[in-house]
DNA sequence: CTCCTTGTTGACCGGTGGTTAATAATGAGT
DNA sequence: ACTCATTATTAACCACCGGTCAACAAGGAG
């Protein structure tokens, strides 16, 4: 039925992903082409639309990946040994931070979301939301309206679209990273 | 020295600005083409080098229009009527309210900022800013923190840039709109 | 009737995402 | 061994994109 092993594939779904992921790190999703992956791979470009049929399928695998770390930052920080309180700055800042280390990633998770990366991301972004959504909640001491905790998570995503553009890594926005994290406490914290 | 009149001239740069201005109704920067615009005018999309530079150079000029109705709406509502309280709240629902209302353009003007639209908008939106900051400081009873104005207006981009994947303007997001507005107040006005 | 300038064209360049016929390579069944 | 079906790969191709540029049209000034 398999007349031929998956041992002998030169070319595996693995090493496309693995080399898309390698180009991610310092190049946008639009600046990486299926021709500088393949390139890279030393095949063509057209091989890789046998493993997958497009170029944004490539880059969901890759994401996946990365909803799952920013998902265990989360669960880290909850399970950690701190006072609610910190622990809450903790995972506004775990959110931004993560933002701002991953700015590419970021962009297709959260901010791209378009025709191109659609269905899949999309859920698992608001799995993530839910995890924050639930998060905010318990560390709470009073009950919070849901729209004032989607109003905590969209600020949190416009500090990192924005300085995106002027920062490299969470290392260079600390300090705004902390002054937009109590703002937001703030607001949760008064709203009645 | 002038061997040639202007009246005889059949592009113009107006009318170049017009077409782009057009179709950047219904499609954003990525979408319109030099090529559909040159189609659209009966030209060929070389001549549409000779006025203007490159593509982005055509959507500068749309966008100052954009920085200036945003600018207008600010005033408008700062030499409006109403009471601080009520103008403070219609300050961060007009902005919110115009980036639903004309999302490409918005994307441009302030979530895009990139290597290609630079230098002139970059500069608009310096301009908007401070003009934003400013209003929103006349507006308070207490001293504001430079900080806390700033991250105020990021969590408005972070609105609109979240809400535009889910909403074709603002009337359809207009409670959520209201919820987030009252959702910065209470920030700004419960900081110490 | 030149000459110079303003505009305009269309071919061209290097690039993109995506498709597809041909083909190489391989293992299974006989 | 030989066929056969399947898997994987290539390279040519498509229709686009932004941008450049030599050639050329058209008109006014001298």
């Amino acid at each position: 039925m398999s007349p031929r092993k998956p041992s002998t594939k030169d070319l595996t779904k693995e090493m496309i992903i693995n080399e898309a992921h390698k180009q991610f790190i310092t190049k946008d999703f639009q600046q990486i082409s299926m021709r500088s992956i393949a390139k890279e791979l030393g095949c063509s470009h057209g091989a890789i639309y046998y493993h997958f049929k497009n170029k944004a399928e490539i880059f969901y695998a890759i994401l996946s990946d990365y909803f799952s770390e920013l998902n265990n930052i989360l669960d880290e920080n909850m399970n950690g040994p701190d006072d609610p309180n910190t622990k809450l700055l903790n995972v506004f800042v775990g959110y931004m931070a993560f933002g701002l280390n991953n700015q590419s990633q970021y962009e297709l998770m959260f901010i791209m979301r378009d025709s191109e990366i659609d269905g899949l991301s999309q859920e698992a972004a608001n799995f993530s939301y839910e995890k924050f959504s639930q998060a905010v909640q318990s560390l709470s001491k009073t009950e919070l309206l849901i729209s004032d905790i989607q109003s905590t998570f969209i600020a949190l995503h416009g500090f990192v679209a924005h300085y995106r553009h002027y920062v490299k890594n969470y290392e260079e926005a600390k300090e705004a990273v902390d002054v937009h994290a109590k703002f937001l406490i703030t607001a949760l914290t008064f709203r009645k």
